[in-house]
DNA sequence: CGCGGTTTGTTCTCCCGTTCACAAACTCCT
DNA sequence: AGGAGTTTGTGAACGGGAGAACAAACCGCG
């Protein structure tokens, strides 16, 4: 049952005594941290268009979920509805914020200010959910100093100090695939304990560390191979030969023909 | 011969669409979908750096995963390596890589060219994976004509013929939230059957339509829960379990307790 | 004050994905 | 040729999440 934070169920004794061994913690199931933000995002339209109160139906269409899934993951936090009535969008918001942690004030700091630093950089959905640029960090004298959404570039080697500095917790990194495990090595030395990753690349961290990815690339992929499936099931459509570029792999056509 | 993959029993297929998952599709698992172009990748640069041959343990470890899952992962495409010996690296690429759909050309289109976008359109990673950029499109007037990487910004307006002309499958959308539905519906209308989304708002389409969303700060606000979980956890810091930090309202989270 | 209508919170079941463990298959060496 | 040593491919156990269904709780009304 994973024993919600105020739990009272009616056995206690037991169970949590273990010392340190247990590394995660028995909280949230992952799943359900994934979507507490998009809960969030609907949350904040339905408040911006004077919503006050609304029932799980209404936010799971909102969010683009199930209804009782939403109910779900919202037992994981508490008991913060109303039987009978539903939700108080206000109430429910800051609920959720909290329990994300996007009531604090997060500073990060972005490594690797390319075309996609740049946007990152001037993304307004950061700053609207309590994270904070700090600084700009590129290995590239050219770019240094560059002014960008009203911050310098500062060159890469003042890494550890501007994290110490701002006490940054989070860094992102946008740098070509080859930098990525360096940068990260550094940023985790200067105390950078979570990482959000858009380097094609596969980082290694030491425990404690986590790491998230954003592979622009990979999304594609996935499109492509779910619309090459469903090309080869519509036979009404043109395109897409059925024959697959033969040329290679001999025993490969033939092991493909679903038959 | 074991019988190798007539785990494809004749399916019903069709496309999933929509976040839930489909169980229809008697092909590969989702999930392993989407790791299979990390495989193709650590491939790649398992190729770059010479080596010809690898075992299930060392492309693992290139790739981040378990040696069991990616045998497992590779086992739905079929038996493309020997027992005793490993994966030929060449080989095993190619087959990912037509598994997948990236031996093809797919062209695509993208939709809002502000910060995001310009980024996309000069990502490096999308045409050596086969996706080929046909056109840029935004309904800002003062972008249009604008060069980025050597194609024209449109007029939102020429969606359809551009869509028709170049037999777009796949679009992404990088305009602002209250864009985006609107924008996916033109899409959609025009014959795109994969959406590729960077807006942060919930898209409604078709069955038959694929939908993958990235959404920037959603990733952000994953790191921070996990990252306020951590300082919680951590004796060293300054909060005690069970309080919460700092200045956070006082939120009758104790008030509240359900009855 | 009780009753009907409504909506939440939770339980239960099913299914997908992960991991373990091992037989099958291949190479190399004697 | 045969045996020892590797490594793949897969059957089976396991854990977690998704969805349906339902009892508990709340409101409004007569």
């Amino acid at each position: 049952m994973t024993t919600p934070r105020n739990a009272r169920t009616a056995a206690p004794a037991v169970g949590a005594a273990e010392p340190s061994a247990k590394p995660v913690e028995r909280g949230i199931p992952e799943a359900t941290v994934a979507r507490l933000p998009v809960y969030l995002r609907a949350l904040t339209g339905l408040s911006d268009t004077g919503v006050d109160t609304c029932s799980s139906e209404e936010l799971a269409a909102a969010a683009g979920v199930n209804s009782a899934k939403l109910r779900k993951d919202l037992s994981y936090l508490g008991s913060y509805g109303t039987r009978g009535v539903g939700y108080d969008v206000e109430y429910l918001r800051y609920q959720i914020a909290r329990e994300i942690g996007v009531t604090q004030d997060w500073p990060v700091v972005i490594v690797g200010i390319g075309n996609l630093g740049h946007a990152l950089a001037n993304y307004s959905g950061f700053s609207s959910r309590g994270f904070r640029i700090v600084a700009l960090l590129d290995a590239d004298p050219r770019r240094q100093g560059e002014d960008v959404g009203g911050l310098g570039i500062r060159p890469f080697e003042e890494i550890e100090r501007l994290v110490e500095e701002h006490h940054v917790a989070i860094g992102v990194i946008a740098t070509p695939a080859v930098a990525a495990q360096h940068v990260c090595d550094r940023l985790v030395a200067a105390g950078v304990t979570s990482i959000l990753n858009f380097a094609p690349a596969v980082l290694t961290v030491p425990h404690g560390v986590d790491v998230r990815k954003v592979d622009l690339s990979i999304e594609l992929q996935i499109l492509a191979y779910h619309e090459q499936r469903k090309a080869l099931a519509d036979p009404g459509s043109d395109a897409v030969p059925d024959a697959l570029p033969s040329g290679l792999a001999p025993l490969a056509a033939d092991g493909v023909v679903s038959r």
